[in-house]
RNA sequence: GCGCCUAUAGCUCAGUUGGUUAGAGCGCUACCUUGACAUGGUAGAGGUCCCCUGUUCGAGUCAGGGUAGGCGCACCA
């Protein structure tokens, strides 16, 4: 093997060779184990919240995987209506085309060019991550089975009346033209103005003054609203204004909404343009006039004089008209949320058309109770409000999106403007009796993507066939995906698969955080702080890194900034970390739902901790490879050390399947880190060296202690796989033939994971083994502050020891020897005068070490000062405890035997130490 | 307005049903190229657990009230 750890090396054929193998496919034995990938966009490339999620998704699969459970990690990318539209539609403009100059048929043709050639993109990156999800059920959202499950159930819920059109307003996108839901639309606060205007009365008996912040929909004003308890205002309750600019003459309504202390107290009505004014304009039967385009110019509604002008500018007309016209009062600063659409970021437009909805309110229930009666499980649990929050005050979903590309909407018109909803054009004159003159029309509009992605759960198994996929996998384990997608996504597939199959989709919901940078900064291109996976795995160069994230900047001048920026922080690139060490990373953050700061030094830490491994192994294979390890027979005799390294195996073994229970990866990755560096790596290593160097050693001994450490590590490695597996099959390969584990698993990742052994757990090894580290470490310490130099060979003395220290010390005293550089080791009995010595103690026994020509006085007596003064703290902390009443008389015994044990103790090495001090003063 | 989350070492974070001396990684200091590993070893320094009040024998942990920061939803003429 290599001296260094080389990940390079080892990954892209390692996972080749899985794949060519087919060890992701479901093993069809056990109990079903199903995580459903959130479909990335096939726009889409990796990013570090997919990496992140994908990790665990697929620690969470490699480990039922080797559980022994008929495991299904389920793939697939979605069409991602919008954003595919734009890339291609952007690759037009390049060479000054539009949509329209292909026309429908064409362009969404090279939609399908474009996916063939790019969609993939996202999946083998995948690969390069180590996911193990069956790609022979790769699917994707516009494949032929999945849209007969979308027109599927668009038709049945029409037929039910849970799918309806109507004629209402919408967030309307005037950059993209086509509807967009609720959720599409993001709110921030920017500065704008209020202007009040004057609005004169019809009758000439004066006049109104309105406030807005858009008083370009005065245009299409039906009506000026005041409220009914504002006395300022009742006389004019019933009147008309003669309404500016347009000379129509327009009721002033009274209506409970409208806030007297807010701006003027009188509101203006545009029914056709905002969302309250609408319920107020059907409340109050008021005329809708719209007088926007769909790309938001002024229509043929509105005067002559303002047809045709973009809204911002009619907005700075109708503003100067009524400044001239003396009717504009003031105009005051005012901070206003404004729409913007998520993808276009376009201020979004209230607008009047004909859409189709899903009526939710019945879907919503199931739903809703599914989580309330524990069925499913919110991971933390606080989401759940947020879920009940949105769920039980949820809208009708509008669906139909004015888009080319996506599942076209299976309804078609005639002439009359009858609707009529069905397979296809000939199922639906069959199922009406329709006639072969009447003519159909098939609607233009497309499906919401979100639509086909609530399916997900079934649809990906088979639906609306009847296989035996959704008889297993449905419902699915556990969904991992980010907050933000529980509405868009995670409700409407509750809702979804609770309607049309009767089950829930998943049984526990893990919400993950956000990664950000390491300064907790949201990721952004324009920010110029993303980080690809990939070049974490591969490394990439400085110049390299500051091209990619200059490239195809929205706003070029942050560029200079970026590249400042990224040249101070990775001064020398990025290293290549590999795999391993990035899942390790992102598992060991990833701590209830809490937003990651992701920090290189994190990666590289665990980086080493790969190579730690490596080299582990080369110290193990040196040790093994040409040896008897037992494995064929032989007695073995097992050191006490080698009954401890797998009695702690256990303890590691069983914490990591509790974490993993739970779904947390970093207790299950501090786990593994402190088991295989503190435990294996600095202990037993180490020891095993004692026997395996010592000519005292018997044959039995050799080869117990070469079979625990072969077999140790082969099981560590089947411990690690799910988090680690390329290293960690590497490894096995080679450890495999020299190790007890005969299983014919054709890969560590479709072996075994290993059982927890009782008979392995020895409580008595660990008490040997506790003493024998307070034994070294004791030393140690005295090495360290006395700076006595680690070649220095030390004799000790042992003074007050008992029959079990003289017990332990024969068993493992050539460790004692080994670990802390011994020269000797005597045990003083009582009678004998102990030098004066550098004292440690264990137990109740004192460690000496004489000072003779090693020692300075002063040193010692300030360490031993520093040791007492902590001690006599104690002391009196423990006694001001147990000589409280109120503490020995309602504390639980147990807690006050613990403290009475503990102040004993404490005092006990107190007087030891006080002793160490009186001798040495004397000296 | 409604709701959620966070505050612990220089940094990033753990800390279970309240109960030993509050932990880890990174960083820092000193020493060490010893035969697996300098991507390493050994030892060490470093804490007003955001603040206040309360409950309790006992609070980082529970309750109430603040402060600071983050997020979601609704409203916004």
């Amino acid at each position: 093997m290599e001296k260094t750890f080389d990940p390079n090396k080892i990954e892209q054929a390692c996972y080749q060779q899985w794949e060519k193998q087919g060890l992701f496919k479901p093993s069809g034995i056990g109990e079903p184990y199903c995580i459903l990938l959130p479909p990335p966009n096939v726009t889409g490339n990796l990013h570090m919240g997919h990496a992140f999620q994908h990790t665990i998704m697929d620690a969470l699969t490699r480990y039922h995987r080797m559980k022994g459970n008929n495991t299904l990690w389920q793939c697939g990318t979605d069409h991602a209506g919008i954003a595919t539209q734009m890339v291609v539609e952007r690759q037009l403009n390049a060479d000054d085309l539009t949509r329209h100059d292909l026309g429908r048929e064409k362009f969404v043709e090279r939609v399908w060019d474009w996916k063939k050639e790019s969609g993939g993109n996202i999946s083998q990156q995948m690969r390069r991550l180590g996911t193990s999800p069956d790609w022979s059920r790769e699917v994707f959202t516009m494949d032929e089975n999945l849209s007969k499950a979308v027109q599927e159930v668009f038709i049945q819920l029409y037929n039910e009346g849970l799918i309806y059109r109507g004629k209402r307003l919408v967030n309307w996108d005037p950059v993209l033209l086509t509807a967009v839901s609720d959720l599409e639309v993001e709110s921030e606060e920017e500065d704008g103005f209020m202007w009040h205007m004057r609005y004169p009365m019809a009758d000439g008996s004066g006049d109104i003054v309105v406030a807005t912040t858009r008083p370009e929909t005065m245009l299409g004003d039906t009506a000026v609203a005041v409220n009914p308890e504002d006395e300022r205002y009742q006389s004019y309750v019933g009147k008309f204004i003669k309404l500016p600019l347009t000379g129509r003459e327009i009721p002033i309504i009274a209506d409970d909404y409208v806030d007297a202390e807010f701006g003027t107290g009188c509101v203006k009505i545009t029914p056709a343009h905002d969302f309250n004014d609408y319920d107020m304009g059907k409340r109050h039967n008021l005329p809708m006039i719209n007088i926007l385009t769909d790309d938001a110019k002024i229509n043929d509604n509105a005067p002559a004089d303002y047809q045709g002008l973009d809204r911002f500018d009619a907005r700075k007309k109708v503003v100067s008209d009524l400044e001239s016209l003396g009717l504009l009062v003031e105009i005051k600063p005012h901070k206003l949320k404004v729409p913007r659409g998520d993808r276009s970021q376009a201020v979004i437009e209230p607008y009047l058309t004909d859409q189709w909805y899903v009526a939710v309110e019945s879907l919503a229930k199931p739903a809703i109770e599914a989580v309330k009666s524990g069925e499913i499980r919110f991971i933390p649990e606080n989401w759940d409000k947020t879920y009940y929050q949105w769920m039980n005050n949820i809208q009708d979903w509008c669906i139909s999106r004015q888009l080319w590309w996506g599942h076209r909407i299976p309804a078609w018109f005639d002439d009359a403007g009858n609707i009529y909803v069905g397979k296809d054009e000939q199922d639906v004159r069959q199922q009406n009796s329709l006639a072969d003159d009447v003519v159909l029309k098939q609607d233009e509009d497309v499906l919401d993507t979100w639509f086909s992605s609530a399916l997900w759960p079934f649809a990906t198994m088979g639906w609306p066939e009847e296989t035996p996929e959704l008889d297993t996998f449905v419902p699915s384990s556990v969904l991992v995906t980010g907050f933000d997608i529980i509405f868009f996504w995670v409700a409407r597939m509750i809702m979804m698969t609770k309607k049309f199959t009767g089950q829930i989709p998943f049984k526990d919901i893990y919400i993950t955080g956000l990664v950000r940078d390491e300064n907790g900064d949201k990721m952004s291109k324009s920010k110029g702080n993303v980080l690809d996976p990939i070049d974490v795995i591969d490394g990439i160069d400085l110049e390299a890194l500051v091209a990619k994230r200059t490239s195809g900047m929205m706003k070029p001048k942050d560029a200079a900034k970026i590249t400042k920026v990224t040249r101070k922080q990775f001064s020398d690139g990025i290293d290549a970390y590999g795999t391993d060490a990035l899942r390790f990373t992102f598992a060991a953050m990833a701590s209830t739902s809490r937003d990651i700061n992701f920090d290189m030094s994190r990666v590289e830490g665990y980086r080493n901790f790969c190579n730690k491994i490596w080299n582990a192994t080369r110290f193990v294979l040196m040790n093994t490879e040409e040896f008897d390890t037992g494995n064929k027979g032989g007695n073995l005799s097992l050191s006490v050390f080698d009954e401890w390294i797998w009695s702690r195996f256990q303890d590691t073994l069983a914490e990591f399947e509790k974490a993993i229970a739970q779904y947390r990866f970093d207790i299950a990755a501090q786990a593994l880190y402190e088991f295989t560096w503190n435990q294996f790596c600095d202990w037993y290593l180490e020891l095993s060296k004692a026997v395996l160097n010592s000519d005292k050693s018997s044959d039995d001994e050799k080869r117990g202690t070469r079979h625990t450490l072969i077999n140790v590590l082969e099981h560590l490695m089947r411990l690690l796989h799910p988090v680690m597996p390329f290293i960690t099959d590497e490894i096995a390969q080679k450890l495999k033939p020299l190790s007890a584990n005969d299983s014919n698993a054709a890969s560590i990742m479709v072996d075994a994971f290993p059982l927890y052994q009782v008979s392995r757990k020895n409580e008595q090894a660990e008490n040997d083994i506790e003493w024998v580290k307070s034994f070294v470490v004791g030393i140690r310490n005295i090495r360290g502050e006395m700076d006595i130099p680690p070649s220095k060979k030390l004799p000790v003395l042992l003074a007050n020891a008992s029959s079990k220290d003289i017990d332990r010390l024969a068993k493992t005293q050539d460790y004692l020897v080994l670990l802390a550089k011994l020269e000797s080791v005597s045990v003083l009995d009582n009678s004998e005068k102990a030098p004066a010595s550098a004292t440690a103690i264990v137990g109740e026994m004192e460690i000496m070490i004489p000072m003779a020509g090693l020692i300075d006085k002063d040193a010692e007596l300030k360490r031993l000062n520093k040791s007492a003064e902590k001690l006599e703290n104690d002391v009196k902390r423990t006694e001001g405890k147990l000589s409280n009443e109120n503490f020995v008389g309602k504390a639980p015994e147990a807690v006050i035997n613990k403290e009475r044990a503990k102040l004993e103790d404490a005092q006990m090495q107190l007087s030891k130490i006080q002793e160490q001090i009186e001798t040495i003063k004397a000296l």
